[in-house]
RNA sequence: GGGCUCGUGGCCUAGUCUGGAUAAGGCACCGUCCUUCUAAGUCGGUGAUCGUGGGUCCGAAUCCCACCGGGCCCGCCA
């Protein structure tokens, strides 16, 4: 829960008085242009024959409160303008009483977002990396508003896939060491081998045996697994991500959690040539069992998140769009048959594609997510030496890679499809993380470098420059309420921007060093917000600060 | 064929949930600004009947219907 002087609320109250069913979302904070808060009066004021009065009086009311600057009606719009002095008190008094704003109060609710989960056959490739940063960024988001949260990734380590990556190391690289890379040969060559022999015939008698808990097979797949698995980690870390939790797939067949599973729905479970499956209204059957005995993914998850749900009271799962009417399927099952109360939650995403068309491991055309870091560490460590020469610092690079790949993959809606393309990863000018530590790293700057001795705080002669920043500091609370609310990371990523682009045409048009003392000082504090503010929402999408770029 | 989803200047997007004041940015293009806290930047300009056609409404990019185009799903795969 997040604690800070909400002006809006209070207005809100004021209007209430005269509208009592005055509509909290009428009230617009931020729109440029038309003051700082605009209440929208016109749908309770329309049917009134006394439209003029009300409005009137309302007006009136705000204007006498303590907080407002100003406040006029125009085209059934009352636009508010709060005096500067408070909203940089209310920014001030919190930051300098808790060291941030806005102050948040711990949730008692326990969150699980899980994300990234890819099968471990392959390295990560940009497609599965916008989960890992889409999920990444929603767990510092609810974080940052106060739920205790833990990630999760769910290894899959039983299914089809695992066994085919598994048989592809015994087919064509057994007795070699192995290594990420004869690994995903050996994969793509057996996808290639099932086509030609046209049977799968052997990858489904080591899922059979699989189940039947062999113990050697068992271990040797977990080894292949791990070995994947340690370096999609080891990706993730690059890009400042690290899981808390990972649980694998096969404990759950091992521990018999599945049979349990199919006990619990027993009552519920249909028979198709001794395969089983539950009839889900709106939806088709839905098998948790195939006619061998042997599991099936919907069986093995529901398990995962009957294990979830006692642990956390919140649910959130980052899927590729593929996987909707899956979760359909789980979540009814979940509520309506295992009698589940745990909120379950996703945020689906659209894949990333090729100006070429699709990726696939399979098929081996896959973009992995490290050479595109790589690329633009290169690009990054090329400019930072077209500016320092031989003193340029290979971290900073580091860090202009990692951020810049988290939010080229993070300030889309996750609906919308991305078409990946070189020019538009590598590019660092516009609307781009660099942006955003440039900004970061000019203020530091200013910080660094201009001083006052004197300490009272003047509003005098308050620019129109420094009142956007000033009021677009203090949306921050209302930005990280909506995206929570939503689970919309990208709101804080466009927030970041926007914040970065306000404190730029302040930056660019008022020299502090100049300024008389009591007004630098004043330009210094609204500096000191912004760093304290900007860093605060760049450490939820993931961009990292520097000091020198 | 059925279901879901996306369609906003030449290109990429925000806004759509919760309808409301001249549709907000970036890229590209044209012009402007560095002896002054970092020009990866600034300021200004050109450029959009918000896929199409209907409907609801005082009011539609936003809601409803139909159609067109792209993506995804419709396995005893995951």
């Amino acid at each position: 829960m997040l604690m800070f002087t909400d002006y809006v609320e209070k207005i809100h109250s004021a209007i209430l008085k005269e509208i009592p069913d005055f509509s909290m979302s009428e009230l617009v904070v931020g729109q440029p242009g038309h003051g700082d808060i605009s209440a929208r009066l016109i749908r309770y004021l329309i049917k009134k024959e006394n439209s003029l009065i009300i409005s009137e009086r309302i007006s009136k009311d705000i204007k006498n409160l303590d907080f407002v600057q100003d406040a006029t009606l125009e085209n059934n719009y009352l636009n508010i303008r709060i005096r500067p002095s408070f909203i940089f008190n209310a920014i001030k008094e919190t930051i300098d009483a808790t060291g941030a704003f806005p102050d948040v109060f711990q949730d008692p609710e326990r969150v699980s977002v899980e994300h990234t989960s890819t099968n471990p056959t392959g390295p990560l490739h940009i497609g599965r990396a916008r989960n890992s940063v889409i999920g990444d960024s929603l767990a510092r988001l609810k974080k940052r508003v106060g739920y205790r949260v833990t990630t999760q990734y769910y290894v899959n380590d039983s299914g089809k896939q695992m066994m085919s990556l598994y048989l592809g190391y015994e087919k064509f690289h057994k007795g070699e060491k192995p290594t990420v890379e004869l690994l995903l040969d050996g994969y793509i060559k057996t996808y290639k081998y099932f086509e030609e022999v046209g049977s799968e015939k052997e990858v489904e008698d080591l899922m059979e045996r699989y189940e039947r808990n062999d113990a050697d097979l068992i271990s040797s797949v977990r080894k292949i697994a791990a070995i994947m698995l340690d370096g999609i980690s080891r990706d993730l870390s690059t890009i400042g991500i690290k899981v808390d939790d990972y649980t694998w797939e096969s404990a759950f067949m091992i521990t018999g959690e599945t049979g349990v599973v199919m006990q619990k729905l027993s009552p519920y479970l249909h028979d198709e040539d001794g395969a089983k499956y539950v009839d889900i209204p709106g939806l088709r059957k839905v098998f948790v069992q195939r006619g061998n005995g042997t599991s099936l993914y919907v069986t093995r998850d529901i398990a995962y998140h009957m294990y979830k749900f006692s642990q956390y009271d919140q649910c959130m799962v980052v899927l590729g769009e593929d996987h909707k009417e899956h979760t359909k399927s789980l979540a009814y099952i979940m509520k309506e048959l295992l009698g589940y109360n745990n909120e379950l939650s996703f945020v689906f995403y659209a894949y990333v594609n090729l100006e070429s068309g699709k990726m696939s491991t399979r098929q081996g055309n896959s973009i992995p997510m490290i050479s595109v870091y790589e690329r633009l560490r290169e690009k990054s460590l090329e400019e930072l030496k077209k500016r320092y020469g031989e003193e340029a610092d290979p971290s900073t690079a580091d860090k202009m890679a990692s951020s810049s790949f988290r939010y080229h993959l993070l300030k889309y809606n996750p609906s919308k499809p991305i078409t990946f393309r070189w020019e538009d990863a590598l590019d660092f000018n516009g609307e781009t993380a660099l942006f955003i530590m440039y900004s970061m790293v000019r203020a530091s700057s200013i910080l660094k470098k201009v001083e006052t001795s004197v300490n009272e705080i003047s509003m005098e002669g308050i620019s129109e420059s420094e009142k956007e920043l000033l009021l677009n500091l203090y949306l921050y609370p209302y930005r990280l309420t909506e995206a929570s609310r939503n689970s919309k990371p990208e709101i804080i990523a466009n927030y970041a921007y926007q914040l970065a682009s306000k404190f730029t045409t302040f930056y660019e048009s008022t020299k502090i060093s100049e300024q008389p003392e009591s007004i630098k000082k004043r330009q210094l504090e609204l500096v000191k917000f912004f760093l304290k503010i900007l860093e605060d929402s760049c450490e939820i999408i993931g961009i990292q600060k520097v000091e020198k770029l």
